[in-house]
DNA sequence: AGGGTAGATATTGTTCAACAATCCTGCAAG
DNA sequence: CTTGCAGGATTGTTGAACAATATCTACCCT
């Protein structure tokens, strides 16, 4: 045992408190948080997941048996979903799946042009290893394009976006950034022909991978502006053209 | 009666709805909606006064009792005011209010930064009455510098930045500001000469309006962008010279 | 028949009381 | 100085009850 403590360069076996981080990031898979976290959960996969249809009203009487909660808890639940718009409250009258409009998918897209371009175009001597699931992303989107699951494709497409505004190590940003796409994502249920939405991009993820790992930022922000100006175009035209 | 409304030139007595609208606005000095909202009120007020220290307790025991609510309905104005970063939550210990530090500083600043110069930088064709809120905003600060009154500036001051952001239009980018703004003020809590932070920015404000009223939208970026780097510098030395 | 109104019904809003789970404190033992 | 263990305090969660409001239904009137 003593051996391997003297191979590493550094920090005498005493005072080396670099696991520590590992086992914090472990803790979370541990209790997670409370209830009304984990009742959120639930009903935010069924969400994003198209389960549940625009308009739909989420009874406090039934889901409170079916999850096998009180209804204060899952009131609070509600709550949760609220503030990251995958809920509508209506006063006395209850919850629902929200279906958003036109002028959301706009908004939405104003929000992510700006904020996503501006992180590219403010990166500086990133470190590699910070791509790494930038990689992973491009790599589970064109495996899942090849495999023909087109909703796999989009929730890699959506990681990737979530991993790229991670590079900008804001916590507020990953916030704002997680509640608009988890938004979007609700638009997308609404639209019939998922292949044509998401294939196009597949391409173009892995060309912004490739200016990012260049340094090229100032180029990629530019290619990720025309890019977001392409998929709002495409979004609102599938939009328009639901069922 | 009659006479007065013949005088008004369109919209017959019978359809003319016009004033449903003011009501609306009022009847939300009445019940606004919930309780949990009520008491968030309160709460909010009381925090943004910076009368709860950074790193107090609320304790639901003595609260309930001093608002006289209920224990849930005081937890669902918790959890409100938690997602507006008002108070941090930490599990079975309670509610806090949180003491921000130099990274939430700087994590703030560069949103407001990008959000702020975006909004000014993608105006076009502004009709002028849209500006009628910060010309107010611009007045009431100056009229506060006069009395002295330097809260008063810096209330003003928020809400000219608010409303500046407003005339993007978007509900979303409206909800993010609020929040970064809520926070924004709990840092200026810590800060002992409210004066000095308050004072040079009278002046930029109203450039930045007369900027605006000429319709110089990119010239009016610009120099919000330099306004933002001049007050998140002056608050971070402010900050670091705290007591 | 159409429109409006009043009551019935169902759902949500709010409160209360109790218990379970967890954290903090202080103290004793190694 | 650290570890382990009561005790006390606070939060987490539940269930039931009542109040307030929206929706629905049946009825009446013109």
């Amino acid at each position: 045992m003593s051996s391997s403590s003297e191979i590493r360069p550094p920090a005498d076996p005493g005072t080396d408190t670099s696991w520590l981080r590992a086992v914090a990031g472990d803790a979370a898979l541990f209790d997670r948080s409370s209830s009304a976290e984990r009742v959120a959960d639930v009903l935010r996969r069924r969400i994003t997941e198209g389960a549940l249809p625009p308009g739909t009203q989420l009874s406090e009487e039934l889901l409170k048996e079916a999850l096998q909660v009180s209804r204060n808890t899952l009131r609070e639940a509600f709550r949760l979903l609220t503030h990251e718009g995958l809920l509508v409250h209506k006063m006395h009258r209850g919850v629902f799946v929200p279906d958003l409009t036109e002028e959301d998918l706009v908004d939405l897209y104003r929000l992510r042009r700006v904020l996503e371009c501006d992180v590219v175009r403010s990166l500086d001597e990133l470190p590699t290893e910070w791509l790494q699931p930038l990689r992973d992303d491009v790599a589970a989107s064109e495996a899942a394009a090849l495999a023909g699951d087109w909703v796999a494709v989009g929730t890699a497409n959506m990681r990737f976006h979530r991993h790229l505004v991670g590079l900008a190590d804001s916590t507020r940003l990953d916030e704002i950034t997680g509640r608009l796409l988890a938004e979007l994502r609700l638009l997308f249920h609404v639209i019939a022909t998922p292949q044509a939405l998401h294939e196009p991009y597949i391409a173009r993820n892995r060309e912004l991978l490739e200016l990012l790992e260049a340094g090229a930022y100032t180029q990629a922000a530019d290619q990720l502006h025309q890019y977001m100006l392409d998929s709002e175009a495409g979004l609102l035209a599938a939009f328009r053209a639901r069922a």
